[in-house]
DNA sequence: ACGGGGATGAGGTACGTACCTCAGAAATCG
DNA sequence: CGATTTCTGAGGTACGTACCTCATCCCCGT
């Protein structure tokens, strides 16, 4: 039998009052009492029962993804996870919800954090790109009890941050080094321009992306030269516009590799501009165009994290910093993971 | 708030006791009455309270991991995992063991299992190869109340099973041809043999992982020639043997796939006739030993699976049985993960 | 020596569910 | 119709923890 509180007072020599007063942080308790029970904690090995506890304290957990307002198959890819998660963790009294905002102004970011109160959620995971005012924001709402973290792409502060479960989402730089070896060897020897087409590169997990694939290419194949990134600005008109543009002005492109999350709209123009021809193409994230795309052979290979994951991942991390508890760090490192047909 | 089995009384007209009847399956409840509480749960959108239900009957779960005796380092993960996840499920009142036996023994494997009691183990995942008698001890022990899974090796009855989490690892056909891929455009148009390297190939999934290998290594790249597998029996002296023996007769061999979760052992050997020159080289799961090699660039690609995930996966769906509960199939999923030097 | 305040104990209620008993209502049978 | 049998309701206790109140005790300073 594990030992419950009751077991935990006898073996301190002090009272179930004092137990409960020592684990829930409660004044009135001298020090070394304290330490007293804090031994026999260790000693007896108890381990709070938090079914229990949470039962008690009828407490529940409301949590809120902040996700940008556009987007395309992958936001839908989050969507759907989160309300898969809901009613996975759902009998366990915790409830996801989402909320949409403009990325690229930091100000209604950080405004809208401002306005959440810790009676309403009790914590936030956040999608937005790193600024001054949503940082401050994100520390406020730690102040006043709300946790925090970072969601695929944003704040990253330091390395420890990634270990402590500060930021959930893939090593963005060895993400690109991977897609970048992929390139190399699939391309083998074959010299050529290798197109790179992003989004933005005003975001770091496209900055970082592209370092790491440009730092592989650059020592292992400097037959092959890289492009500068197309910025697509997610408009599909200039996404065609462009990349015909450049397609035109290289005609030796062997290769092209589509960084940002959303791979549809510059995918389609690359198809259509790569027909018959021996391409490597290399794309971010799955979802079902990609997914078919792939099958297709218009990919060659996708490079991905798991959405489901991210989005449970990030449950988790929050409820366990609600809790005070530690989290199981091999389980929340996101994968970067390698799609081909074959492993689809 | 969440409806609560008093809310659920109220809503179906019934009292509190005739509600625990219905949820707990009990005698002595008229067939309408049971449908009018079943629809009350419908209509109010009841869902058990597991944690309290639990509490109630202070009930815990033991599971056991039933592992082969003989293993290196993937073996080894594998308890690893099993006790990260003991301590990381330790406050959720389930705990895991592990109990070893022969697995090339289907009769010591079935005796052990009949010796199982329900009083003492809730479920176990085995780790077994496909014999009559463990397929019918299985069968004997969910008639017995015990739950069961196939874990990594074993018991296939039908794709249905994959979808029912009865099966828990990767698709090894997959598998198979996502090596087979690799080494085909790694191999970029170069001729030559192809060495596979197994325990042994009278185990499902090694079949399985070859019969991919060469769909794939057929239909793409012809101008390869996949040798008979060389089975190693996992024995040390054995395998340095017959893999220079077939070396020397055949110098042009390309490329080389060990298919058995066990690289260490074949892989020293191969690493040495390598030296300096430019086979691929393709294994399957990370060790500390497979890593190494990675980094070092001794093996090319890595397929894997993630021994942390295999083992909180069978823990969920035990779980998730004895409760009489669904899972979430897309959380369950074992991936198939590729890794390169810069994916680790 | 005494008051005051901090530390501690004793005991209660609550959370949502399981499981038990017993009384009484309703349905079924002869 | 009464006598069974079957069903249902009411109420209790328990699980492990949280949180509350009140009484008591000890230590401190004066």
């Amino acid at each position: 039998m594990r030992p419950t509180t009751k077991d935990l007072a006898k073996a301190a020599g002090v009272s179930l009052a004092t137990v409960d007063r020592v684990l829930n942080d409660r004044t009135g308790v001298r020090e070394d009492t304290v330490r007293r029970v804090s031994e026999a904690i260790e000693k007896i090995g108890f381990l709070r029962n938090i079914s229990a506890a949470n039962l008690a304290r009828s407490k529940s957990y409301r949590f809120l993804f902040l996700l940008p307002r556009t987007g395309d198959q992958f936001l839908a890819e989050l969507f759907a996870k989160i309300s898969e998660a809901n009613s996975a963790f759902g009998s366990d009294a915790m409830r996801a919800e989402v909320a949409q905002i403009h990325e690229s102004d930091p100000h209604q970011i950080a405004n809208f954090l401002e306005a959440l109160h810790p009676d309403a959620v009790d914590g936030v995971a956040i999608m937005a790109p790193e600024s001054p005012q949503v940082r401050d924001a994100k520390l406020r709402l730690e102040q006043r009890g709300i946790e925090t973290v970072s969601f695929i792409s944003g704040q990253i502060r330091a390395d420890a941050d990634l270990a402590a479960g500060e930021f959930i989402g893939i090593d963005n730089h060895a993400a690109g080094a991977t897609a970048g070896r992929l390139m190399g060897r699939f391309l083998d020897r074959q010299a050529g321009k290798v197109l790179v087409i992003a989004e933005t590169m005003h975001a770091r997990d496209s900055l970082e992306r592209r370092l790491g694939f440009d730092e592989v290419i650059g020592a292992d194949y400097p037959y092959l030269t890289v492009l500068p990134s197309l910025e697509t600005h997610g408009e599909a008109e200039r996404t065609d516009r462009i990349i015909r543009a450049t397609f035109a002005r290289n005609p030796d492109i062997a290769g092209v590799y589509i960084l940002s999350s959303e791979a549809r709209v510059p995918l389609q123009t690359v198809t259509q501009l790569t027909q018959g021809g021996h391409r490597v193409v290399i794309a971010h994230e799955r979802t079902p165009f990609t997914e078919a795309a792939l099958v297709a052979r218009q990919i060659d290979a996708l490079i991905t994290q798991d959405p489901g994951h991210l989005v449970r991942s990030a449950l988790r991390i929050l409820r366990a910093r609600c809790d005070r508890r530690e989290v199981l760090a091999s389980q929340e490192k996101i994968r970067i993971e390698i799609l081909f047909a074959e492993n689809l």
